[in-house]
DNA sequence: ACCTCCGGGACTCCCCGTTAGT
DNA sequence: ACTAACGGGGAGTCCCGGAGGT
């Protein structure tokens, strides 16, 4: 096994990744130190020549969590074809599916990790609020028509609220009939918001 | 001490309204149940002659949890002298107060439990997803005008959704003023959405 | 089953009667409410129409205790036909013979709750102080010779000394051997220092 | 705080301090392993790193407790410039001090455990017995006089339990005045039986 | 970087003293 | 007087975060 720069810094990067990923699924209380090391392909005790304490780890963690989805939403943007009021609804239909919904360690942070961010570190919220403000700002400019900024701020921040509250619910419940309405539902209202 | 039946029933509802308010305030995993028991006036030790595990009182009190805010909106309906319309956006701008988002002791489950009952157990699942129906229900009896209960509905369901992202998302977020606006955004939108 | 005053207090003279054989033997602490009232041939749950706590019991079984052996003794020498030495003797036999060593229950509690009775209620440590104080005068009234009154209670606190010690440890101690070297140097001893 | 070997040791030497003290005041059952640790500065989930069960620390407190008093007094008799008759007078004479009567916690555990020994486990029967021994020992090393040994002997086990029984009861009575004769007075005839 | 282990705290189980209700 | 059960608290187990030592 190698002990190079290169190396730690890999592991570093695999065990932040490994986190990122639980975190979002177990929630931050609901995964330890020693699974997270096992899972990203080393021991317990290793962990702190990579962090000083576990809240660190939490602090990256959540800030990869956030960035980490928005990424493929720019690169999507960036690389698009198409035009973009159908990227804005690609990405509200993917945001609203089942496999989003049900994906949590690949999710959007911007949900699945809200309960947690709000009790956690100021670190994290200051990435949670960075990043929201991004999604805000990727919306306003997905947007089309020619409305005002002010106004298209307005809906962007409502259709941000309503996609984060439906995949919320429709975690939560326990009803496949009912989680699924939840999401067609917000889906459609939604593209009536924005349009 | 007392030793009646009458004694124990308090007891026992007194540990699950303080369950029920704690685990709003600090998650399902943020408070252990010697902190909850001395809350409570009693000691950890009489916890399991009224629980049999934790997670039979974690049930329990995500269950109260949930109803007990229903319950106070419920009675506003039932006693309300004003309109119906105007008891919706009542319910609306209380939902997207400051003091409803600083206020989690005490705040609606529906959002503040949301992250924990979708890792929880099947019995709380089961009460947040009739607590969701119950809130819809009621919505689509607030709601003015006379458009057909199917497009009632999913107004309804719109409005939930965005209701519990705004509220999430201003809890999450660090800078107050990002949070008011998302609160105060969504009152807006939410209006124009349920007129 | 009679509900009579005599049967009441022959069941209360019968607990305590069963209290002070155990906790001689096992010590205030070593045995419960629930299985002395099993020995007492009743149920746990009629104690507290006999005694307002624990406490109360142990006082009164820890006085009847100490009186108890007194009282053979003070029989004995009511009724002896033998000489007061001869029965100082035999009375400083009797305490350190092994049969009094191993029997427990039906011990001297000058000895066998000596600890207890430290750590006990005052009303424990006044029985205590009087039962010392009757054996002292017992010994006095028993030693033989025209010794003033101050010498024959100088030797009779020493006697006394003696004999508490030398059971004390003859029932710690793990050697049987050295258990007997104890308790017969102690009697060899005494009948020297009181004659 | 640290996690050394030599870090444990000393935890588990402070732990075994701090029982062996309390032992002594309150009795074997008379504290719990809970206020034990904290007393040591630890708490209570960490107890099982060092004893595989309560009454393993019991065994070893006690063993503790007895060879404690006894190394201050071997050292003394090393040490000791006076004559030994006159370190015997002064061993006396502590031992039946209001200091030691009333110093529970540092006092010789062969008076202040005798009851719990008995009803404890055979290691502390063992130790105690060595004990005992080795006191006896003492006093003949340290007796006057050209006698045989073996009536040297009876005197040092006469006289340690005229020393432990006088300080057993001293410690139960309630009454000063009479703690105090008792005291004095084995002080006195120790005295002489050892001259 | 791994292994080991310490200290901490939560949880569970069980017993004890005590009290209601029958 | 008995049955049942409550509240208190102790012992023991487990696991987690964290700190040496190889």
């Amino acid at each position: 096994m190698g002990h190079s720069k290169a190396d730690k810094d890999e592991s570093h990067g695999r065990i932040v990744r490994v986190a990122s990923a639980r975190f979002r699924e177990s929630g931050v209380d609901g995964i330890g130190v020693a699974d997270l090391m096992k899972e990203a392909g080393l021991t317990h005790g290793g962990f702190y020549r990579h962090f000083a304490s576990r809240d660190e780890l939490v602090g990256e963690a959540i800030e990869r969590a956030l960035t980490e989805g928005a990424k493929s939403a720019f690169d999507a943007e960036a690389h698009a074809k198409v035009s973009k009021p159908a990227l804005l609804i690609a990405l509200v239909e993917w945001y609203l599916s089942t496999a989003h919904r049900d994906g949590l360690a690949t999710s959007c942070a911007v949900t699945s990790l809200a309960g947690d961010v709000a009790r956690s570190t100021d670190r994290a919220r200051t990435a949670y609020t960075r990043q929201v403000g991004e999604y805000i700002e990727l919306f306003i400019r997905l947007m089309a028509g020619d409305k005002p900024k002010k106004a298209k701020r307005a809906k962007a921040i409502a259709a941000w609220s309503m996609l984060v509250g439906a995949v919320s619910m429709s975690r939560a419940v326990n009803d496949d009939k009912v989680s699924r309405e939840i999401l067609q539902t917000a889906a459609v209202e939604l593209k009536a918001l924005l349009a």
